[in-house]
DNA sequence: TTGTAAGCGTTATCAG
DNA sequence: CTGATAACGCTTACAA
């Protein structure tokens, strides 16, 4: 229990002949070590199996490596495409990525970002959850770089990656409109969140622009079973809508199934369809859903982009747009 | 840029009028402190927004409270899924995750790993791809755990968690012959990976000990394009065949779709379809797929109970079940 | 229970 | 270009 387990610099000196700096320099990019030393030191490494302990390294340089990435519900396609996206840019800016898993529990993106000032990251990543303010101050004042994705806080001294999802809704109701649809309405979920509810406001006011009223269901988390439970009280309705928006992909999907096999009603046909992500599934032929792409690789760029910019502490906010894509699920015009 | 940053336990010590040690054992679960002196030491932090530095602490212990996830294909269904409860459950036992993607590039494995190495992880986990021998005995000989998930090595030392794939085999075929199927496929991607191979063997084996025989057909990636071109090829032979048993639920949706829009085929009644994996979308309306559930929660119980198990460097093999659940996409017999 | 002092594996500084 | 030496922030004997 006791053994002496990871080579240390120390062992690799003493093999190669050098000192401890020489070989510190050899694992330093850009440090003036010359060919011979490097090689000698190269191969005792290589020999004794040395890697450069980063948590020492980062206890030196005041910079670990790592960037923190705290999320919620993982396993949802739009989040995991997210993540995925995410640590690759991050392994290719030479950070390394940990995650946070903030479900169940309340104030947990709190507790995570003590996690992440325990670990010294460079940098935290918030995808979900809204963070307390006196410890995103904590982080910001440690010199820790926060970036909040699709959260629309105000907090100073973070970058606030954000979508333009207001615009969102006049061109899905232009598209509505131009299908022939006139009775709107809007499938969120109760989560509430800044992102839903520009979505919800967004589609409302053009509509009203166009002199049209939009019925809005509320429902639930914002997955597939929400979706079913918001097709079954829209469609339920006397008016029964010939244009529903739906918040997300998810609740779309569950929407168009249970709209399909519960009330027979065909797509697009008798009823038109518009989701939000683009998540995988969208492209699928049971759904073929019309929806906006979450620009995933600009997200992801932006926020990397940012980690890597000096240290700039000065509010600031970057504004994504989110592509219309085109698919069947509305009717031509 | 030369500021001071975070605070350290030395300031801790001295606003609270203590030693550093006394600050060390105040945060050192199960150390003896007076009371008094630890509510002391327990102001002066929360005043001076102290936390303790992991990096430090890792650096002393020789255990750095990290685990390495090393996985590819994070936006999968299944993957995140497994992902999501690998995190959380490493979080319940204290330890935090750090996720290296493998996506691109061949050997990133290796590379994945010697991050985990340089970070002085606690342990890797690893749901993709296989690392170089070499590799792994030195991570091995380091100290570091190693969890193979699904991944049928002999590496000795390191646990592997692995399921019965070969079973869901013999299973299948019942469940397609009591439905009265009589010509049966197997359709399977390229990737050409243990599990994979296991299902297949399996449901070849069982077929034949009954008398019947089994097209094969295998294409690409294991994903949902993959399943649309696999109905192509399938429902295109002169005797198409009725009863498939897809390599995951991935395939399984591609291949569903396909033979409904491309081929009219009406499923369970024409066509019997089963899956592996028991993905989110496998339940819903529009596939109601049968499949085969990976235990998810089961196999991250397993790999964090042994991660939290003392040094007991054996070679260990755990056997899970992959539960049959039951949907409409096969006839009932 | 407490404080002192040594040490973990690095890197930065500064002579040479 | 190289090597000694001093940090970095923490834990842990050891002694008091």
């Amino acid at each position: 229990m006791t053994a002496k387990f990871y080579v240390s610099a120390n062992e690799v000196a003493e093999r190669a002949g050098v000192s401890r700096s020489a070989v510190s320099r050899t694992f330093t990019p850009g440090a003036s070590v010359s060919p011979e030393t490097r090689r000698r030191v190269m191969e005792a490494a290589d020999a004794l199996g040395y890697h450069v302990n980063h948590l020492a390294r980062g206890l030196m340089r005041n910079e670990s490596g790592i960037v923190c990435l705290i999320v919620s519900e993982v396993a949802t396609p739009y989040r995991s495409a997210l993540l995925s996206m995410l640590t690759q840019k991050l392994q290719n800016a030479g950070k390394v990525a940990m995650l946070v898993n903030t479900d169940r529990s309340d104030g947990s993106v709190d507790r995570a970002l003590k996690q992440a000032i325990r670990y010294r990251a460079d940098a935290s990543i918030i995808m979900s959850g809204l963070p307390d303010k006196s410890i995103t101050q904590l982080c910001l004042k440690n010199g820790q770089r926060l970036v909040l994705i699709n959260r629309d806080d105000d907090q100073v001294g973070a970058l606030r990656i954000n979508l333009d999802d207001y615009e969102a809704g006049s061109k899905i109701v232009t598209a509505f409109l131009r299908a022939g649809c006139r009775r709107l309405a809007f499938a969120n979920s109760e989560a509430g969140t800044p992102s839903l509810m520009a979505r919800e406001r967004g589609f409302i006011d053009a509509a009203k622009r166009l002199g049209l009223d939009v019925v809005v269901e509320r429902f639930g988390w914002t997955g597939y079973e929400a979706g079913q439970v918001l097709a079954r009280r829209l469609l339920t309705r006397e008016e029964r809508p010939d244009g529903v928006f739906c918040a997300t992909d998810l609740l779309a999907c569950g929407f168009m199934d249970t709209a399909r096999r519960e009330f027979s009603v065909v797509i697009p046909e008798q009823l038109c369809v518009a989701g939000f992500d683009n998540i995988e599934q969208a492209a699928w032929k049971s759904y073929e859903l019309t929806t906006f792409a979450q620009p995933v690789e600009d997200i992801a760029t932006e926020a990397v982009r940012w980690l890597d910019a000096g240290p700039s502490h000065d509010t600031n906010r970057v504004q994504l747009h989110a592509d219309f894509v085109w698919r069947s699920s509305i009717r031509a015009g």
